[in-house]
Formats: structure tokens, sequence, C-alpha cells
DNA sequence: CTGACTTTTTCGCGTTACGGTAAATAACGG
DNA sequence: CCGTTATTTACCGTAACGCGAAAAAGTCAG
């Protein structure tokens, strides 16, 4: 691919897990040709001006499958949220309720996009090919933890709006639950 | 705080979703003074060198309120395995179960961690006050992550084996299967 | 032909967040 | 004096990225 192409492809491919606007790609692509790693040809265009298509050279494959095999550790989450819960005597509630629902929502927003993908890319919920096995791994955890820290917001939610509500509400509340109980 | 007791202490505490060594945390401590956030004063030891214990100003306080008030976006989960999943077909796929056998084993665990300090610090499970309810829920999301991802290393790596099987393996458990059942 | 717009690529500046190595202090014990 | 611990600082670098712009090449409407 170009970069331009790579561009505008990449949100919705690796776009998931992964953000990078033009210049990034092309400063990655310019070290990648530097090293080796990949090699441009211009392809000409009629109407637009000519792109720089890069395809993978030998030595870039194989420093992928070397760069693939080499052991990771897990990433680390760094997510504002836990700082804000760690201190959360010291910090307002309601803004942080309010975060706490757009971040349900994304995520079961983000949900329900995997799903879709899942059952256009895999309606029997197999894969065939190698390839498609990994896809499927990936979409996998994708849809766990996707669901998975949206139940968590839900329970966040409710909890804070526990603390939020004054003591008259819960004493309210607890003799109403008295009365019907 | 001194720099010297965050950095002794930084990884017990907020470590489990954040890294930083004693000259990291040393530079950020000298922004947030330059800033006017904290304070040193100098604590005169016996026995050892003087040390500089920084407190927050009000202004640093009032800093931290509203930097927990704006509006915040989940952060992207940046793994090489999903990287590597992509592409699983110009993957060698040994060394990515190694990779995945010790994932699990880092989740695992982890979760037991988590369970540890949850029935240690909430024995009864639930929180009293506000500060502990947050530590609460950061623990309920840290035990329901490690939870997820382990289990999903438990599908990966399972069908990962199924892949490097060669095909005559599975023939010959086909056909024991066959004669079992 | 000019001006606006798309496609494709590049440049130059800055920042944040880090890692590495070491050194400067200060106090202690032997 | 030397080695060790505690405490802080200095200096060097890097990877990854954002910002804002602009260059170059082509299209099309007015």
């Amino acid at each position: 691919m170009s970069g331009y192409e790579l561009a505008k492809t990449f949100d919705s491919s690796i776009g998931f897990f992964w953000k990078a606007d033009h210049q990034q790609i092309y400063r990655e692509l310019s070290k990648l040709r530097d090293r080796g790693h990949i090699q441009g040809h211009e392809v000409v265009q009629s109407g637009k001006p000519n792109k720089l298509v890069y395809t993978l050279t030998s030595e870039g494959r194989a420093a992928f499958r070397h760069w693939a095999a080499r052991p990771s550790s897990p990433p680390m989450i760094k997510d504002d949220l836990l700082v804000r819960l760690c201190a959360l005597d010291s910090v307002d509630i309601e803004p942080l309720r309010a975060d706490l629902m757009a971040r349900l929502e994304h995520h079961r927003d983000r949900y329900a996009r995997y799903e879709r993908i899942l059952k256009k890319l895999f309606p029997d919920g197999t894969a065939t090919s190698v390839a498609d096995t990994g896809k499927l791994l990936g979409l996998r955890i994708g849809l766990r933890h996707e669901r998975t820290v949206a139940e968590w917001c839900e329970e966040a939610i409710e909890t804070l709006s526990a603390i939020s509500k004054p003591a008259s509400v819960l004493l309210l509340e607890d003799s109403r639950r008295e009365n019907n109980g």
C-alpha cells in the first residue's frame, strides 16, 4: 500500500487498537524503508498524482517473524479512571459518573461492532484458515474485554449513585423497602 | 512523601497500572513543584541524609480535582499479541503459544493477588468510606479483567494447539473418538 | 486562466514520557 | 579511609507522537 492508502484504511482495520495519523504513517514508512524492510515503487496514476506503493522485502518479512517470535509482556493499562478511583474521596463524583456512563456506551458500542464483524466474517463461529483463526481470536478477546468492562461500568455507576445520594434519600428508600417487603 | 519514599512504595500501590523509576518520580516532582502544585519541606533526619518531603498545596488539590472532573477517553490497548494475531499466518506458532502460556500464568497470578488484597481489605466485600469504595471498584475491575484475559488465553492456547498439530494427529484423534464414542 | 478542491507526500518544529549512567551529598560502621 | 545505605540531582539520549504547514500534481467549475 501507499502511505495515503494506509492512512485511509488504518482506522477500520488495526485502528481498534492503534491510532496513527498520516504523518506518523509516513514517518514509520520512511524508517522501514531506510532499514530495508520495505521497498517503495512509484505507481503512475491517471487523474491523480502518482503514488509510492510499498511492498515488504524478504528481509522485512524475516524481521517481522523474528519480532513476532520474541516474548512479550502484557501492556500496562494506564487509565485515568483508575487514578480517580484511587483518590475517590478527593474527587467530584458527578463528572466521574458522567464519564462512566459515556464509557459504558462506548464499550457497548464496541461490543456491538465486534459482534457485527464476527457474524459477517465467521457466520458459523469457526475459522477455516490460519489467518482467519488469528482474526477470530482477536475478535474474541475484543468481545470479552468490552463485555467485561461494560458490566463493570454498570456496577460502578450503581455504586457511585449510592454515594452521591444524600443520606435522606437512602433513609427514604429504606423505609419504602420496609413498607413493601 | 519524599521522592525516595515514593519510589520505594510505588510498585506496591499504583504500580499495578503505572510504572515509574526513581528518576521519573523526581522529574515529575520537580515539574509539580515548578507549577506550584506541591511544596517541598526539608525534614532533618538523624543517621541519614535529610529528605525533601513534598506536600500538596491547595492549588495542587484544586488542580487535581479539576483534572479528575474532565471527561476522559478509554485507553488504547496497544498489545503486541494483537498484531501477531492479525498476521497469524506470517508468524511462528510455537513461540506465540509459549507467550500465551506465560501470559496465562501472569494473569492468573495477578488475579490471585487481587483476590488476596480484596479479602484482606474488604473481608465482607463491602466498603464503608468513600475512599474505600473507589479502591474496591478498582479491585473489582482488576479482578474482572484478569479473569477475562486468563480465560481467553486458555481458549487461544487450545486453538493454537490445534493448528500446530499436523493433520495426521488430528486424524488419529478423530478415529479414536469414533472408536470410543 | 484562475481559484478551489482532491490526492499524495514531505518538512520542521515542538512535546511527553521515558531509559541509562552516573554522580553529588550525607551519614553511618568498621 | 572505605564501603554501604539513603537521598537527590545532572546529563545524555531515545521513541513516539502532535501541530501546522506546505509542496507537488492533478481535476474541475466558473
